[in-house]
DNA sequence: CAATCTAGTTTAATAATGCAACCATAGGGG
DNA sequence: CCCCTATGGTTGCATTATTAAACTAGATTG
């Protein structure tokens, strides 16, 4: 690679998604810890990811804030990994995941599980993207806008 | 990476999608395709990727069903890749890794871009998950359910 | 028909990933 | 106190992926 490229600093904002979260397995660790996962030894034996991967993968995961270390909590003397606000807030993302297989995978008979509500116990709906003014929108009624910034200088740029 | 792990026949529907567009390059590509871009050219001049690494991946997406060459259509004897349904079903994963980024990213004035609904011109509400009943649900308020398979013999499996 | 554009392929270097083996600390048994 | 196991890593090395840059070959343009 000679420098993989990074998008953290991108001016698109899916760009800066996947920097933080855009592998396989930061992903799936979020998930893991949205069931309640906290212990690396949890983790590793659930991911079946290798130790030292999973080391660097909560490191940065920690470092950016979506994980936070506490120092213990079910007595033992270790530490545990919780979700921060900025962390359970990728939930969408893993709902528009799952949904995107459920819609058009090949061999949706191999998927175990369906996302129900807790209270019925019956299947969500699919996510909705809605305008102000509560239209529901599909892809082609949406457009990209240049976001109007004001400068030091005062002038207005993209 | 001793061959690098495989999602493609997971039981879980997440790890399913991360395998087909979890990479990088895989989800921009499809941005870019939502955008209207449909060439080669087109494609490594704005992401400024290999060009080796474009091949690679539009092969991939082609092969699963999420982009589709056609034979031209400006006139040109070139080909052109076009998203799919299935390629166009991945918008809403889009709006969620763009709106995470919006949310929680802790430099939001480096974005460049809102999204906005095309009458209105005005931004888009968050992505919205409800119960089939019509509540609201955060990831709380849900669960995940084995999916009930009857197989061959009759037997009930998860 | 020479130059340039398109859509790649090839090559060589560098970076990331994975496996396995090792290490340090805590707690328990004897 | 000594040995054993579990937890939570770290280190080394082999393999694989990504990249930039050079090269091709057909289509288009001037």
């Amino acid at each position: 690679m000679v420098k993989r490229t990074s998008f953290e600093h991108d001016d698109c904002p899916i760009a800066r998604s996947l920097d933080a979260i855009g592998d396989w397995w930061s992903m799936l660790i979020i998930r893991e810890a949205l069931f309640g996962i906290s212990r690396f030894s949890e983790f590793q034996k659930r991911l079946g990811l290798a130790k030292n991967i999973l080391t660097v993968r909560l490191r940065a995961l920690v470092d950016q804030g979506i994980l936070k270390t506490a120092p213990a909590s079910d007595g033992s003397a270790y530490q545990e990994y919780l979700l921060t606000l900025k962390g359970r807030g990728v939930f969408p993302i893993l709902v528009a995941l799952r949904q995107w297989s459920e819609e058009f995978d090949e061999h949706p008979e191999e998927i175990a599980t369906i996302l129900v509500d807790k209270e019925k116990g019956k299947p969500v709906r699919k996510l909705e993207l809605y305008s102000q003014d509560g239209r529901l929108l599909s892809a082609g009624d949406t457009a990209l806008k240049p976001r109007a910034v004001v400068k030091q200088g005062g002038r207005l740029t993209a």
